[in-house]
DNA sequence: ATATAATAGTTACCTAAGATAACCATTACC
DNA sequence: GGTAATGGTTATCTTAGGTAACTATTATAT
């Protein structure tokens, strides 16, 4: 048997029970994987328009615009002016940053436990394939 | 930034797109991600039951139970007796067998694919640390 | 031997989170 | 100034997960 076949079978046994267990953390903050994933990005990257979000995180549009409106309502962001009028520029806002660094805090402790037993270095060339692979997928 | 940080938002944002690649290639044999995952579970494991495909799949029964029923209406696999009267064990069907293989070679295309510029000695390491992951994961 | 536990599976229902199609508003470009 | 393209939204659908509550069967303890 190819070795990539077993490899993405075990890519998708992985990433269930992870988000799982992530989506269990987070809800202790209020919090959902996709919305996570948006504070993380702003808090990150700074300020970011929807486009730019959905392309980050290859998710359509519409379904980004329901997520940043949940963050919005949660008032975790907010609007600031763009260099369009068409443009929704969205910006973390005192109670996003909050939020966010707090459940980091618990995030940490959950991503450490899961990375035991496995060095930085592994960490880093798996990260670099994982960006290799994602590249591929883009052609 | 802890790497670990990182690492996470990297598997999330490989995971999106990967499955919906998978999922455009499956359609092509009418599948989708969760129906194929039974068939090469039961392709390369052999029969199982609803909770031996929940346990390996990390999956609530109920889940399961809907997807079993879809690869039966589909004709892919059928039911045998079990230890019990209450086990329900499941095999391939030579249709199901079928189907599995042709997908396989259209799977197989993509996998490689995406997986160009990437050793198969990376490939094992990386496979072993998601072993280890999903270990650290149960406990 | 029988009452109670545990196990396997199902049904009904809910939710998260993705997708498409069709549509405004605004801006860019010819 | 009319047509493209871009950014965003709304409405609607789909996949695929989850929980709670149930039945049927089997195992276990009294």
């Amino acid at each position: 048997m190819k070795s990539e076949q077993q490899f993405f079978q075990e890519l998708i046994r992985l990433y269930r029970p992870f988000e799982n267990q992530l989506n269990v953390q987070l809800n202790e903050h209020g919090l959902h994987r996709a919305q996570w994933t948006i504070l993380y990005n702003l808090y990150h990257n700074g300020p970011a328009s929807n486009v730019e979000i959905s392309n980050y995180q290859s998710v359509e549009k519409p379904t980004i615009t329901r997520t940043v409106h949940q963050l919005e309502e949660a008032g975790y962001i907010e609007r600031i002016p763009g260099k369009d009028r068409r443009e929704k520029r969205m910006q973390l806002t005192e109670a996003g940053i909050e939020v966010y660094e707090n459940a980091r805090k618990t995030i940490d402790c959950f991503e450490q436990t899961i990375m035991e037993g496995i060095s930085e270095e592994k960490q880093l060339e798996m990260m670099e394939m994982m960006k290799k692979i994602k590249e591929n997928l883009n052609r």
